[in-house]
DNA sequence: CTTGAACCTCCCGTCGGGGGAGGTCGTAGC
DNA sequence: GCTACGACCTCCCCCGACGGGAGGTTCAAG
């Protein structure tokens, strides 16, 4: 086994004796060290963790079963990881077979914008935002989304119309929009965090959020602007 | 970010400009394609896999979807290797804390025993096996160590005695060893081929396995060698 | 003009070995 | 005694996906 070359250079596993040739020689306490660490390594453990046990466990009897539960730990964390991408993938398979037809492009933006979230927001804050979501429910969620349509459309209208940021229906919908958006935040200051990382995420990235929108990117992003006046402004 | 050198040294992302300086510029496009690259990678796809799913999915839109579903079947499979580990540790933790008291040595012992165990089994024999130990129950199990320390204490004796191995009461001794042994092993030709590895792995290793037993361990190995040479006789 | 941050290239390290080159050793058959 | 042939030896480069640092250049602000 080419192995044990390794175990003999890092020391975790000398053979006691050469043959004068130089060929080497495993004992019979060689074999059973060998099985140990064999063993210990389908368990998951890595080298560095065997050598440790190894030389702990004559004077410290209590530090293998130490191991094996951190051991236990860790692959809990480690499957609960799995679990997580499962489902992500999961979603996006049947995203990718939903009604509008099996568009890549979409999967593909739907992909940039999972990446561009992850960079504005931390773990724990999507944590939160992904509790609200499951609090609202789909029919919420469903809700607002029709809802935040007709918001983008008076926008658009606004905007077309030429009615100035500073005007009181400029502000107006930028309150609406805000308090939508604030059904998904969640409660107090940590809510504020999330509506203002949201804000930056759409500020910086309008066209890449856009692309999944059905409306055409440049107009959404001059839109993100005006309310960013309108809000500056209110 | 210092994967984007990384990026850029295997051609997956470069920078479709420099500054005169040499500075990299992305545009972009280069941004998007970073997006995706990262949603990817976050999926728990390779560099390689993302560099082709890139490529591939201008003119094949169903790429995308495949290897999609292919990481979901491995993401399984992992999930699956990580419940054996978790199961295995977990037996181990509750073996080491049973009524013999903590015995350090006895949890080291298991260890050598599963990795002579690992050696002399395939993983589809061991597979049988366990569904084998699964169909006695633990009750079913428990019947047969206790037969089977009767079978080695007789054995014992027969040697203290000084019965030869061809004696009729050797062999006899040997015929309901075999009988219980073979209450483990599966039906037809794979039993006999399980029956022969597990009598390999005695011979070679009854020093290993007897250290788990209550029995002197070289006593346990003349008791092997003995049983070997009346079934050889019989 | 200076200064500090950002960026550049180049190189070594991680972890647990795999694979191969090129040489030596051990043993079995003739 | 000779000759195969396999088993073993050392030495070195390889994998993936970067991390970290040395030593040098460039950029933007004051």
């Amino acid at each position: 086994m080419r192995a044990l070359y390794h175990y003999d250079e890092i020391g975790l596993l000398v053979a006691s004796e050469r043959t004068p040739s130089g060929h080497r020689r495993y004992t019979e306490r060689d074999l059973r060290r060998l099985y140990r660490v064999r063993a210990l390594r389908g368990l998951g453990l890595s080298l560095e963790e065997v050598a440790d046990v190894l030389a702990d466990s004559a004077d410290d009897p209590e530090s293998l079963r130490a191991l094996l539960a951190e051991q236990l730990r860790r692959l809990d964390e480690h499957a609960e990881r799995i679990g997580v991408l499962r489902r992500r993938i999961g979603d996006l398979l049947r995203q990718a077979g939903d009604p509008y037809g099996p568009d890549p492009e979409r999967l593909m933006t739907t992909l940039e914008v999972m990446s561009v979230f992850e960079t504005y927001f931390t773990e724990e804050q999507r944590g939160r935002l992904a509790e609200r979501r499951e609090a609202l429910g789909p029919e919420g969620v469903e809700a607002a989304r029709r809802e935040w349509a007709g918001l983008v459309e008076e926008g658009l209208r606004h905007l077309a119309d030429g009615i100035p940021a500073d005007d009181p229906r400029a502000r107006d919908l930028v309150r609406r929009w805000d308090a939508l958006a604030g059904r998904f935040h969640p409660e107090g200051p940590a809510g504020a965090e999330t509506a203002a990382a949201a804000r930056r995420m759409w500020r910086d990235n309008s066209a890449e959020i856009g692309g999944s929108l059905p409306w055409p990117a440049e107009r959404m992003a001059g839109l993100v602007a005006y309310l960013e006046q309108a809000r500056q402004a209110g």
